[in-house]
DNA sequence: TGAGTAATGCGT
DNA sequence: CGCATTACTCAG
């Protein structure tokens, strides 16, 4: 009897497929184990074992899995739990989620390899022009993958020319499936065997008389051995001895020395660190503390608010400590960007080897030993802190998920599918292991504060800066005014530029936060008012002065900015409006002695630029820091006087109904930056309009009032946390039938949810990448069930995509939309 | 999603 | 007409 099993696959289908099994692997295998399945014609995927024991398909006749890649299970049924909950709130497929969350090298795809054909005599003479060139790249190389042909041809459909390459008898293809991971190995040296005994050493050492270097190396190696328990690795013999390693392999060939490898770990720390007991909590952190207890024994969500630089760590330290004495792990979710390794260091000051860290940064090999390590439960994985996709690791007992920034939008993943948020993703998984549940802000989002003020949430607050430093004192200033009395110079007012005077003169630092990189986000003729377009998105380009290029920061084309306007000829191109670079280039001249960094998304492409320069404002090697959101997350900086908000208009008028909670959140965090010592910093923000709301409640520091604002108006125009909301985008890359289609599903939205539904609209930026977009709104009144309402839009799709002329239109969902 | 195939477009 | 590009279908 043949079994069959079922299995999902990382792509968009629906539906997972049925494989027959080998009886051979039936015994062994176990749901949530990985197997390579061939798919297509000629595909071979990774998929997940996720049904066991299923009956034969009637309708066609299942393939047979090639390979089960695991001993043991990768995924665990509560992932597989957790991944289902995913699919279903974000309306994606399994397949999307398993993509997600499993680092990529865990996925093998395989990958058709195209190598000579040594069988058959080739005649040169019969082939043409770009059959000869891979006929002679083929002799250069043992093989080449259809991308490095694409590549030499220079042509992007190149299956027609394989076809004939195969014909004529000159290449071979087949499908290759690699694991990518290999686990790192270090070389290590030791004397051989032979040369345990001391006269046989003495002999040897005679012996290399005539080979100095090498005389020197065995010395070397007998002197490390004779010091450390621990085995002497090439590197670390190569630089005691100064002996190069063609010296030491040379002496491995002769016998005396024998070369042996040993698997390392990627990512490690010291055994010594974390050494460090916690803090003692002041009153006000242990009251916090001891009311999130309560909360949690009442199984309650809790939301940590405490002001910036309010010691919420402290508070978390505690709680990890008692979670890990229970045993069980510990998730510890942040935004991506104050992932910095300040915090990082702090936390392993306190738990050193027990924190497994998570995130972007790390390569595919390091995702893939985080990943076993908590898949196996090893000590050093007992705390996970990560970015979003941390979540998805192979946790089997959680204790405590503290989910850090609450109210950064970031958590919310935007492309590609599954558009999951990964506070609320987390809240479920911490369900699922029924763990406690730590929410932590200065500036909680309105819905989370919502939750709290309704009950669903407990609430925690810490109101005062800890060690009783003071909030920094917030001063608005009038730009408008300063510009009609021509006080302005560049961008920088009078009062902006005497502090920044005032503040390097006490050899203070100074952040200014510009929301826009490059130098000037438009560039425009004065004489004829044409400005340089994206040719494939509808936007301005942007001036990047350094570079002296036009730059399109959605599909990143560019090219040099000509000398003159495109449209009329004359060179009187001018910038309009300006970004970080120019602001850089400001203070330059402004204070020509300070140094001065800028930190956005152009600086910090490298491996290491960002620590690097969040390290030198650290250790006090640069006066001014010039930047985006960046600097706004989780830095702490000791030394910092002012803060320079450039101009806070630019956040304010953004069209979205979130852009007043997200000003708030975004001011009230760059200005916790300054004075997080005994000086009481200072923050300027310059703008248009100082009487606006929000700007007063940023400087008063009145959450409250502005909850209450939000709240009222979200009530009004029926927006969370009142009703949820679901955005469905359109995408084509012809106008009309974008248009047409945009059209017809919110007529069919509209039929079955009349006013709930806004749109269709073109957003601001209405085609990117030549793609037009269309947005609709769908927004779900508390009382009506999420489930349902999925259901009918699914339905509403199904039609829409039974008219073949609305088929090639991308509909994508994003659920809770931010 | 991505590979294969059918349909259509392009230049001689 | 021969080839290349694009549209459309389907996978177990």
């Amino acid at each position: 009897m043949d079994e069959y099993i079922e299995v999902v696959l990382p792509i968009p289908i629906e539906k997972a497929f049925t494989y027959k099994i080998n009886p051979a692997y039936a015994a062994r295998l176990r749901v949530g184990m990985r197997v390579a399945v061939p798919f297509g014609k000629s595909k071979h995927y990774t998929g997940l074992v996720y049904t066991l024991g299923v009956t034969a398909p009637t309708a066609y006749e299942a393939k047979e899995i090639d390979l089960v890649l695991d001993e043991v299970p990768t995924v665990n049924e509560t992932q597989l739990k957790h991944w289902e909950w995913i699919a279903s709130y974000y309306m994606c497929t399994l397949g999307e989620v398993v993509r997600a969350a499993l680092p990529g090298a865990f996925l093998l795809e395989s990958e058709t390899v195209i190598t000579a054909n040594k069988e058959a005599e080739v005649d040169e003479e019969a082939l043409r022009d770009d059959e000869f060139l891979v006929f002679e790249a083929l002799q250069h190389q043992s093989s080449l993958r259809v991308q490095d042909i694409m590549a030499i041809v220079e042509k992007k459909n190149v299956l027609q020319l394989l076809n004939r390459l195969i014909d004529k008898e000159v290449i071979q293809v087949h499908e290759t499936l690699q694991e990518q991971y290999s686990p790192k190995m270090v070389s290590y040296i030791r004397l051989d065997a032979a040369y345990g005994e001391e006269n046989a050493l003495e002999a040897l050492i005679g012996e290399l008389s005539r080979a100095p270097k090498q005389r020197v190396a065995v010395l070397s190696l007998f002197q490390l051995q004779g010091t450390t328990e621990k085995p002497v690795s090439l590197e670390k013999l190569e630089k005691e001895s100064g002996v190069s390693r063609t010296v030491i392999r040379s002496l491995v060939k002769k016998g005396v020395l024998e070369e042996y490898q040993l698997r390392k770990d990627r990512v490690s720390y010291d055994k010594d660190s974390g050494t460090e007991s916690s803090k003692d909590l002041n009153p006000i952190q242990s009251n916090a503390l001891e009311n999130i207890k309560q909360q949690f024994n009442q199984d309650k969500v809790t939301l940590l608010h405490g002001v910036t630089s309010s010691g919420k760590t402290e508070v978390y330290v505690k709680l990890i400590e008692e979670t890990l004495e229970q045993g069980k792990q510990v998730l510890y979710l942040l935004p991506e960007i104050a992932l910095t390794t300040q915090l990082i260091e702090r936390l392993q000051s306190y738990f050193g080897h027990r924190i497994t860290v998570y995130h972007s940064r790390y390569n595919l090999q390091e995702r893939v030993e985080a990943w076993n390590n908590v898949l196996q439960c090893r000590e050093k994985a007992s705390i996970v802190m990560g970015a979003r996709s941390a979540m998805f690791l192979p946790f089997k007992d959680l204790g405590l998920v503290i989910v850090d920034e609450e109210h950064e939008n970031s958590f919310k993943q935007y492309d590609p599918a599954p558009r999951y948020h990964a506070r609320d993703a987390a809240i479920v998984l911490g369900h699922l292991h029924k763990a406690a549940i730590l929410l932590g802000s200065a500036t909680p989002s309105v819905e989370s504060f919502h939750n709290a003020r309704t009950g669903k949430y407990g609430y925690a607050r810490i109101d005062r800066r800890y060690g009783e430093v003071l909030m920094p004192e917030i001063e608005l200033v009038d730009i408008s005014e300063q510009y009609r009395k021509k006080r302005m110079k560049g961008h920088f007012s009078e009062r902006l530029v005497e502090e920044m005077a005032d503040a390097l003169e006490h050899s203070g630092q100074i952040i200014l936060f510009q929301n826009r990189r490059g130098f000037a986000p438009i560039v425009e003729c004065t004489t004829c008012g044409h400005s340089p377009q994206c040719p494939n998105c509808d936007v301005s380009l942007t001036f990047h002065q350094y570079s002296k290029q036009l730059r399109c920061h959605y599909c990143g084309h560019h090219y040099g900015l000509p000398e003159a306007c495109e449209a009329c000829g004359n060179a009187t191109l001018d910038t309009k409006g300006f970004g970080t670079e120019q602001v850089e280039a400001e203070v330059k001249e402004l204070f020509p002695e300070a140094k001065v960094a800028r930190m956005d998304l152009d600086t910090t492409r490298g491996k290491h630029s960002y620590a690097k320069i969040i390290h030198a404002f650290e250790e006090q090697e640069l006066d001014i820091l010039v930047g985006t959101q960046m600097v706004t997350k989780g830095l702490d900086f000791r030394n910092v006087r002012l803060v320079g908000i450039m101009n806070a208009d630019a956040l304010l008028n953004f069209p979205d109904f979130r852009a007043h909670e997200r000003s708030f959140q975004l001011l009230t965090q760059v200005a916790g930056r300054a004075g997080r010592t005994k000086d009481r910093g200072r923050v300027l923000i310059q703008t248009y309009n100082p009487y606006h709301q929000i700007l007063q409640q940023v400087s008063s520091g009145d959450y409250e009032a502005m909850y209450k604002e939000q709240l009222y108006e979200r009530e009004q125009y029926k927006y969370p946390p009142v009703n949820r909301i679901i955005k469905i985008t359109f995408k084509h890359k012809n106008y009309d039938q974008v248009n047409e289609a945009a059209e017809w599903f919110s007529q069919g939205l509209r039929n079955a949810f009349r006013s709930q539904v806004l749109g269709p609209e073109f957003p601001p930026v209405s085609r990117i990448r030549n793609q037009y977009i269309k947005n609709v709104l769908l927004k779900i009144p508390g009382g009506q069930s999420l489930a349902q309402t999925k259901k009918s839009i699914k339905r509403i799709e199904r039609s829409f995509n039974a008219i073949s002329k609305f088929r090639s239109v991308r509909v994508i969902y994003n659920v809770d939309y931010v």
